[in-house]
Order: structure tokens, then sequence, then C-alpha cells
DNA sequence: TTGTAAGCGTTATCAC
DNA sequence: GTGATAACGCTTACAA
């Protein structure tokens, strides 16, 4: 009960042996004589012995933890790669700090000194702004990087990204597939890069299938939510636009669904609506809502394997870029 | 650019000063004379120098970290928890590790070890089972205990909770309050605490309005899931049950109203129906849903307050449990 | 297979 | 206000 609180050189006394005997027992087991180790391990247990790992990284120089920065963790998407790298990390006893910068430059350079500080062995970043002087704490003490659902260049960082455009591509290439004419697109703003992206897509299946990409119609939203979409729906009741629409999140979609069922246009009767996210799953409007879904678990588990990888290698380490390629989730909303 | 890494005793020579000096500028600048401090400064700017904290903890027997243990991240009730947590931990400058225990015991209990072993100052945790023993390592090391969202005795830890017996009560008032006669609760399995709780809620708020208990017509469902409520909101209309329904999540509201359209009882036309959480929010039937909200974020913010008074009063400070009230959230599902 | 001993970079206790 | 210096608990050559 009480709170002793003990280092190696007692267990080393009680066992009879030397603190680097001990060490042993606990990091190379297999090179200690097995009476030894026996002898040792009671010590362990009969002084609840709890190694002090702040010890053993002022020694190494690098500490068993990974830093996760992220911008917002009640948003699903970013959620899933939390819970995808905690596993993973998990899996190799490491520990995550999580940083939640909420969009804010101050704070996320914050978090960056602080992993340097507790030198964190990596560090996978969801990152604000590209600018990489802010991580010049971190390189400065070896931490490793992966920069995570944004792209980089590999000379800079590994990185693991999902293809944006190619989601925008598969989407409209499915709404082309389904009886109307033409295509419109319900967007947030052209500023937030995955917005561009998956308009480029769009445009680009429209190429593809030999039709002008400057026939897309287009609403671009200020906001990307349910409100916002209900407002996209009703203008394209209105003013007679194509009613295949790609949204480029799911809340618009289930908007622009409503918005169009005020004026009596059904989906999938009377339109087709294609969704972006897959996230707002258990809801009844997102269980028939075709939309476009993201490998967000694989991305964070493979980014815990970069990282791992490059820390196994050190030196000889290459940076490398994945792309993950998302995929459609047909349901309800394009089936006419 | 290059990864130096000296310490204390560099930033010293450059700056002509002693290592304790630096050290003072660093963490009680107020007793450094201003020239002296603003040498050192420019030397710590010059080298780049990021303090170690490895150092700092091994010296000082404690790590400016907090240690959150739940069970799952990607649900948005956890969610919203980690995310207060974040932030009121921030605000004081520790890290916050995450620990995502999965309902696995043993996971868990690598969890408690892993952050002995950093001499994490404190934990939050959302505990797996009531089970401390598991928490011995943890107390060897002075870490300090939070428990979030469970009741525990006084004697054992500070804790925080919220009144699910309360949160029962405050539903079925309301319901008692709509047209109808009798009231049905859907449940999940009553060995989860929260279930319990909130079913008991509902029998005294039955019982203070003079009527009997008994009467209660329950629904005990395997999942809480909305399919589990579909299943359920059938029964009720099949069976003739009480359609004033308390429902102890939102899942299973959302499915007893879809169950019960399915025969044409619409809600709130035919039925009322309040369900439990207030998490889906942005889905159609969420927004139209009556529920229990849960005051989440205020409960990991004090979370994290009482820790860090834990930690300031240290040996002269005393336990308590606070308790937080859930209140009712009256949308459309419950008004005729 | 085991022991010896030199650090790792701080902080804190004294002197000055 | 500032400087020496002794811990803190572990890892890791190197020696035995």
């Amino acid at each position: 009960m009480g709170q002793r609180n003990l280092g190696l050189a007692a267990v080393a006394r009680l066992a009879g042996v030397s603190t680097a005997t001990v060490s042993n027992v606990l990091n190379r087991p297999h090179v200690v004589a097995v009476p030894t180790r026996e002898r040792v391990m009671a010590a362990i247990e009969e002084l609840d012995f709890v190694p002090n790992r702040a010890a053993a990284t002022l020694r190494q120089g690098t500490n068993r933890v990974l830093g996760l920065v992220i911008p917002d963790v009640v948003n699903p998407f970013y959620a899933a790669i939390v819970d995808a790298v905690v596993v993973a990390a998990d899996r190799d006893r490491y520990a995550v700090v999580l940083c939640v910068s909420h969009e804010d430059p101050a704070r996320e350079q914050r978090h960056f000194d602080m992993l340097a500080e507790q030198r964190a062995a990596g560090a996978l970043v969801v990152p604000i702004s590209a600018d990489w002087s802010r991580l010049s704490q971190l390189r400065m003490v070896g931490t490793r990087l992966i920069v995570v659902d944004r792209s980089i260049d590999e000379s800079e960082a590994c990185s693991v990204a999902i293809d944006d455009v190619h989601g925008g591509e598969i989407a409209v290439e499915h709404l082309l597939g389904v009886p109307g004419s033409g295509i419109s697109i319900v967007n947030g703003s052209h500023t937030i890069v995955q917005c561009e992206d998956r308009r480029t897509g769009a445009r680009s299946a429209l190429a593809s299938a030999g039709l002008d990409p400057d026939s897309l119609v287009e609403f671009e939203m200020r906001d990307m939510t349910i409100e916002a979409g209900v407002e996209a729906g009703r203008r394209i009741a209105a003013s007679g636009a194509p009613r295949r629409v790609f949204c480029t999140n799911d809340q618009l979609a289930i908007g622009v669904m409503r918005g169009l069922a005020e004026t009596g246009v059904e989906t999938p009767r009377d339109a087709a609506v294609v969704g972006y996210g897959d996230l707002a799953f258990g809801t009844e409007e997102a269980r028939r809502l075709t939309t476009v879904g993201q490998p967000k678990q694989e991305m964070g588990e493979v980014a815990v394997a970069k990282l791992l990888a490059e820390l196994q290698e050190g030196k000889a380490h290459r940076h490398s870029a994945t792309t993950f390629q998302p995929r459609l989730v047909v349901r309800e909303s394009t089936g006419r």
C-alpha cells in the first residue's frame, strides 16, 4: 500500500545481483541465466518495483512516445484516425500523446515544442499549415515525422493521404450512370483543399466521359452543414439545375435531399445524390445515401507503421508518400 | 538544420553563467537579474536549445503528463470528454497520454502500468471494472487518480459522474406530462449500470407521480442499436404497450420511432418518445428527438480541475465526488 | 553470464 | 543573484 519508490538498485540488492543484470532481465531476458532471472523477478515482485522510464529516456535520448496532432477529436473522421493510431501504437508498446490543435497555429506550435521536450520518438501530424519551420524544434531533437491526411514533398517527410480527386471522380462517374442529364456539385469553399480536389475529380470524370467539364453546375456554399445543403437543394429545385447531385460531404447531401423534397422532388425517384465521407452512420438518411467512403482506419494504421519503420531504419530511411483510394458506397440515394 | 543536442550546460557556457542560472531562467525567471536573463535567452535562441523533460522528470520524480483512459474514442460521448480534457490540460501545459481500453482489462492494465512507468502526474480513468487492485502500480509511484463517469467510494479517489437516475426521472416526468397513459421503457441490459440507473429513475418518477412503479412496461433489448429499437417499436405497436416511451439511448429511440411508424403509429402524433444522450446531432431524426442531455464537456473539465487541485494540495487533499445533473432537451418527438 | 562504472540533462541545496 | 555540486534511475561499454 505504502508509496515506496526504489529503483533498480534496490531490486539488485535484494536479488544479490548488479543493476546491470536487473536491467538485462527487463530488457534482454534471454541473456540472463534462468535461475538469476527468477531471483530478480521475485525481487521485482516483492518490492513492487516500477521502472522509471524517464531515466531510460534520459539515457537513450528518446522516449517510447508518439505524438498525434490533429485539428479536432470530436469529428468522427479524426476520431477514427485516433482510434487506429492508438491501437497500432499500443501493439508496439508506444504511448500516444494526443494534441488537439483546434485549428490554432499557436496551440499547434506549443504542441510541437512539448513533444520535442518530451523527446517523443515520432509524431503523426495533421498540420494546420504547410509551414515547416514550425517543426524545427522537433527536427532538432530527432523526432521523426509523418504527415497525415495532407500531402507534402517527399524530401520533407513521409506522408499518408486519401486521394480526394479520385473520390470526386468515382462519385461523378457513378452519377453519370444514373438516368438524367448534367451534373450539379454542391461544395464548400474552394479555399479548402479537399473541396477543390473533389471538384477537380468531378470535372475530370466529366471529361473522361467526353463531356464538357464546364457543364458542371456549381453551388459553392459558405458552410458544409445540413442547413446549407437544404438551401442548395431549394436552389437546385428552383433553378432547374441537374438533379444528379454530387455533394462534397454527407451533411450537404442530406440537406440537399431535404431541400429537394420540400418541392416534391424525391430522392432517388426524381433525383440522385452522392455524398462524401461515409461518417454519419446510424442515422436514417445516411443509411440511404450513396457516398464516398474513406479508408481512414487504414490510413491511421499505415501512418504508424511508417513511423515505426522509420524509427527502425534510422539514417538509412527514405521518405515516401502513400495515397489511399476512396471507394464508392452505393446505397439508395442513387438507385433508380 | 543539423541535429545538435546540447543541454543546459552548453547554454550556460555560451552565456557565461552556471547551469543553475539557466535552469532558473527557464523555471523562475523572476529570481534572475534582467541582463543575465537576456543573455541566457539569447544563448538559448542561438543554440536552438530544447529542454529535456526526461531529465527534469527523473530529478523531480513526476512528469507533466496526465493519462486519460477511456473505453472508446469513436463514441461521441467519450470523444467529447477527450476534447474537454485535452483543452483543460493544455491550459496548464500538461501533456495528455490517451489510452483506449476497448473494454479489454488486460489492455487497460498495460495502460496503467505504462502510465506508472512514465511517472504520469495524474490519470483520468473511465474504468472497465471496479477492481482497484489493478491500480496498484499507479498508487505506488504516486500518480493521482480521478474516476470519470463512474462512481466510487470517496475513500478511494475523487470522481466525477453524471446522475443517470435523475436523467431517467426527468425523462419520465416529462412523458407523464404528455397526453396518454402508462409508460414503456426500452432499455439495454440491466447489467449495465447506466441502464439500471436510468430505469431506477424512471420508476422513481412514476412513484413521485403517485403511480405504481411496476406499471412500467419494460423492453430489455440485447443491443442498444437502431435495429434493436425498430424491433422494440414493432413490439410496442403490436402489443398495445404504452406509447409514451422512454428509451435509454438515442439510437433505441430513433429505432422505436421507425418501428412504430411501420404500422402507421407516427411520432409525435400517436406516440411520445424520449431518448438519452443527445449525441447523434446533425441528423434529421435526432433533431426531432426529445432527449436527456449530458454535460460531458463540463464533466471533463471538472475532472481535470480536480486532478490539478489534488496535485497542488498534495498530502492535504481530501477526495470528493461530484455529480452532474443531466437536463432535458425538449424537441418534437414529445410535442403533441 | 555477471559486475563495474561512466554518463544522460535536469533540479535543488548550499555556499558565496 | 549566482555558482558548485550532488543526486535522480537507468543503459551500456567494457572488464572479469
